[in-house]
RNA sequence: GCGCCGUUAGCUCAAUAGGCAGAGCAGCUGGCUCUUAACCAGCGGGUUCGGGGUUCGAGUCCCUGACGGCGCACCA
């Protein structure tokens, strides 16, 4: 993209269609005409004028008299018959007419040279219905009220994929799908949050500067505090501050912000993406699968009015009813064609792995490996809603051990298309336990693990002070987007990072 | 981080074997009082991503850098 400095280039370097944009705006101020007005008198919206007369004959005059705006989206000049498609901002069309007999020889002209496809124009005038049927305004008077200096993006082809990342505004403009996806995204949000207010939970905002980095396992970015003079993380997860919220009373609560990982970017994966997480004193991790399922169908029902959902490649996708679940081990044995435990060993999965020609890191140990050849032979393939319950104790050091099967936590994983869209647990509430897990990341950290949890001494405070038995789940905001409208994640976020041009 | 592919007019794209850089829309000029991606006639618009090289001649071949897409690795 060709970004025009504002003075530092002379008319003459701007490539034609700016300089000729540029042109008009100069001969428009130098003949005493404001292109960009402080205010226009706009007396009803172009939707209100469409709710006003739906169902006009053709060639019909009402005597109604408006004045309205948008953005310039069509013209058809002819001699003395000029037509216009108006659009404002949710999307309504209106047509607006300029005729040789209504506005006059000077007027007439002064629309055909001086508007240009994408102005914001003010129209002023009698609604009709055309010869055609058209809604319209015949327009009695019109005036510009903001100059656009550059040429839209053909409407009738789609922008590249880079252009409608880095150019947002312009895909918005042009794309009705672009703007469809914005109002869906805050339905969705404003869904979740109508399920939890309905349900009793305090919404919070915890900290994203962050002076440890925990929570998750992740690599986190950082950065420096100039007033501390320290260094900083932006935060992984919000999970350790929430709990500090259900120790102090805050027994129901839940929020909706942003992570930061500094890790791959792909697409599924943002290095800023938006979390939900969620708590709930005595819940366990059955019942916050429970509330966690409700919560997808209740925004679903909301953004789409069904829980089956149309995606984008047209296909449907049902999240209705009850969901499936299958446990770590027992589907991962059931691939295999022989019993994996908790007891067996790292060594024996490794030969598993290499009869199946599934390369692992050769350090692994028995945790990560059954969740690298779980996703190998049974993630990948999962498509309807299904909760993967009871991971290894090993990888899950926040998670209470499960109450009747040993080595086993009590966690699950929901799987959505394909993709992880939610995990859940009950929590890990044993301050003494907890300072052993913290203590043993902590050492990995400092053995170089970027990923491994520093030892967050306030956390374990604390729990100390007792946190009633919980459960806790996460959720993906803009995978949650991606499940219930077959988007990629480039597409869920409004402005996702992208490298300066 | 590695591999493959790509970057050409405002936008979306084409360009034979290395031989005059094109189209549609958009823009400009003129015409047209019922158009709907209007139509008709004419015209203009390019650092072919940047830098270097090979060649009589490079959008095209080679080297290098930037940016992007896809795959792999990491991750949710």
């Amino acid at each position: 993209m060709s970004d025009i400095p504002e003075h530092s280039q002379s008319d003459d370097d701007l490539p034609e269609q700016l300089r000729v944009r540029r042109d008009k705006r100069d001969r428009l101020l130098a003949g005493g005409t404001e292109p960009y007005p402080v205010e226009v008198p706009r007396t009803h919206t172009l939707a209100q004028v469409r709710a006003a007369h739906p169902d006009l004959p053709a060639d019909t005059q009402t005597g109604d008299i408006v004045g309205v705006t948008g953005r310039v989206m069509f013209m058809r000049n002819t001699g003395k018959l000029c037509f216009a498609t108006l659009r404002e901002g949710d999307g309504t069309e209106l047509q607006a007419m300029l005729s040789l007999a209504n506005v006059g020889e000077e007027s007439l002209s002064a629309w055909k040279s001086d508007v240009d496809l994408g102005d914001h124009v003010f129209v002023h005038g009698e609604v009709i219905t055309s010869k055609r049927g058209e809604l319209s305004v015949m327009v009695d008077a019109w005036q510009l009220t903001s100059k656009a200096m550059r040429p839209l993006p053909v409407a009738h082809k789609e922008m590249s994929e880079e252009s409608r990342v880095r150019q947002r505004y312009a895909d918005l403009i042009v794309r009705p799908r672009a703007r469809e996806v914005v109002r869906t995204r805050a339905n969705v949000l404003r869904a979740l949050r109508d399920s939890f207010h309905g349900r009793g939970f305090t919404e919070v905002e915890t900290p994203m500067l962050q002076t440890l980095h925990g929570g998750a396992s992740a690599r986190p970015f950082t950065t420096h505090s100039n007033a501390f003079d320290m260094d900083l993380y932006l935060r992984i997860a919000p999970e350790l501050y929430l709990k500090r919220c259900v120790v102090g009373g805050i027994e129901k609560v839940f929020e909706i912000n942003r992570n930061f990982r500094n890790e791959g970017s792909d697409s599924s994966h943002s290095p800023e993406f938006a979390m939900l997480e969620y708590y709930e004193a005595y819940a366990t991790y059955d019942t916050i699968a429970d509330l966690t399922k409700q919560l997808v169908q209740e925004a679903a029902e909301a953004a789409f009015g069904s829980q089956i959902v149309t995606l984008h490649d047209g296909t449907e996708y049902d999240l209705s009813g009850e969901w499936a679940s299958i446990t770590m081990y027992e589907s991962l044995s059931e691939a295999l064609g022989e019993e994996v435990t908790p007891e067996t060993t790292a060594e024996k999965l490794h030969a598993v792995a290499e009869a199946r020609g599934i390369e692992v890191d050769p350090k692994l140990t028995h945790g990560k490996l059954v969740e690298e050849l779980w996703e190998e032979l049974v993630g990948d393939h999962l498509y309807a809603p299904t909760f993967v319950r009871d991971f290894p104790e090993e990888t899950s050091p926040l998670t209470r051990a499960h109450r009747t099967k040993p080595g086993i936590a009590e966690k699950w994983d929901l799987y959505v298309r394909g993709f992880e869209l939610a995990t859940g647990y009950s929590e890990l509430v044993d301050p003494v336990i907890e300072r052993e897990r913290l203590t043993a990341q902590s050492t990995l950290a400092a053995g170089g693990d970027e990923e491994a949890m520093q030892l967050d001494e306030d956390f374990l405070r604390a729990l100390e002070y007792g946190m009633p038995p919980t459960g806790g789940a996460g959720m993906g905001v803009d995978r949650l987007l991606m499940a219930l409208t077959g988007l990629g994640i480039r597409e869920t976020i409004l402005f996702p990072l992208v490298r300066p041009e």
